[in-house]
DNA sequence: CAGCCTATGCTTAGAGG
DNA sequence: CCCTCTAAGCATAGGCT
């Protein structure tokens, strides 16, 4: 009732711990969003990896994050594909200097993004399908097999702790930003 | 020449060549920008590759998100999957990264490959469970349900603010951070 | 703390230049 | 391809439950 309606932030770091893991879930949400939008329409090969400030993976990608990310390679040999495409940015003058300077050097680390990626694309998998599922599924889980959704669901969390282990190195960096 | 404003569209294939191009290059700016904001708000490290249906090369990452991603390849879990000698990166050792970081991929991968080939069938089950089946949310979504498994997930992730309470619920009791 | 609500800023489809 | 303009669909900051 009181409600003021969504008010203008400032595009900087936000300090409240609170305020800003509530603004890091509401945003990425709208980013994969925004990703999964843009190629379901266009058809583009897309891979999105975000790791949350406490270390969190997620991971999107058409057809795969790690397939889009391997297609970077070529960067490292001669491609006899000929010229490579210059990278372009947001449209944003102000950004784009700051973007773009590091837009080649993550084109370049690309490839080795690949492997996180598709450690996080796996996760993200496990997160859709066990989203999805007692949503909607309803009465297919019966269908389905209740045993088997259930040693499903186990496997995947196992996965994920897989997924998770690897993620810990990263901690303590993200940890103290 | 009498703008109607933006209209809603569906989020599927732009059949006409012309009109994609143009959604591509719209939203392609808005999510890097939304990208930038995630990275510049929450200090998210975050990566971001994006192929255009043409093939060109569009990418974005807070600058230490490759740093963060390279010095994740060498440090590996102390599972019983065995672990390989990885290179210690230096000025050139991306190459050996990326290497060492498939490596360990197929490793991990070995290690989940039950699971992943389990996760497909079931996914393969969901499809054939959802064919024909008309459901409440959305219109399109028995069309979706006769596509390839890639356009479901695409529409699941369309789905993701409907499943969201649903995911979280799932989710909640095996986030450890 | 997760979720809901709502006013309002932001994004973008469509038509042109 | 890039930019502009308009209007309306969407995303989301703050507040509340």
């Amino acid at each position: 009732m009181a409600s003021r309606g969504r008010q203008r932030i400032e595009i900087r770091p936000i300090a409240d711990t609170s305020r800003r893991q509530v603004t890091f879930s509401k945003r990425r949400s709208g980013l994969f969003k925004k990703a999964s939008e843009l190629c379901a329409l266009c058809g583009a090969d897309l891979a999105l990896v975000v790791f949350s400030p406490a270390g969190r993976a997620f991971a999107f990608g058409n057809p795969s994050a790690d397939h889009v990310l391997r297609r970077h390679v070529p960067l490292d040999s001669d491609d006899g594909g000929g010229a490579q495409p210059l990278p372009v940015l947001d449209e944003r003058a102000e950004r784009e200097a700051a973007v773009a300077a590091r837009t080649e050097l993550e084109e370049a680390k690309a490839r080795v993004g690949a492997e996180q990626a598709r450690l996080g694309a796996v996760e993200e998998k496990v997160r859709l399908a066990m989203a999805g599922r007692p949503f909607y599924w309803e009465a297919d889980v019966v269908a389905l097999g209740e045993a088997e959704l259930r040693e499903f669901a186990r496997a995947l969390l196992r996965l994920r702790d897989d997924v998770r282990r690897r993620q810990n190195a990263l901690l303590s960096d993200n940890d103290n930003r």
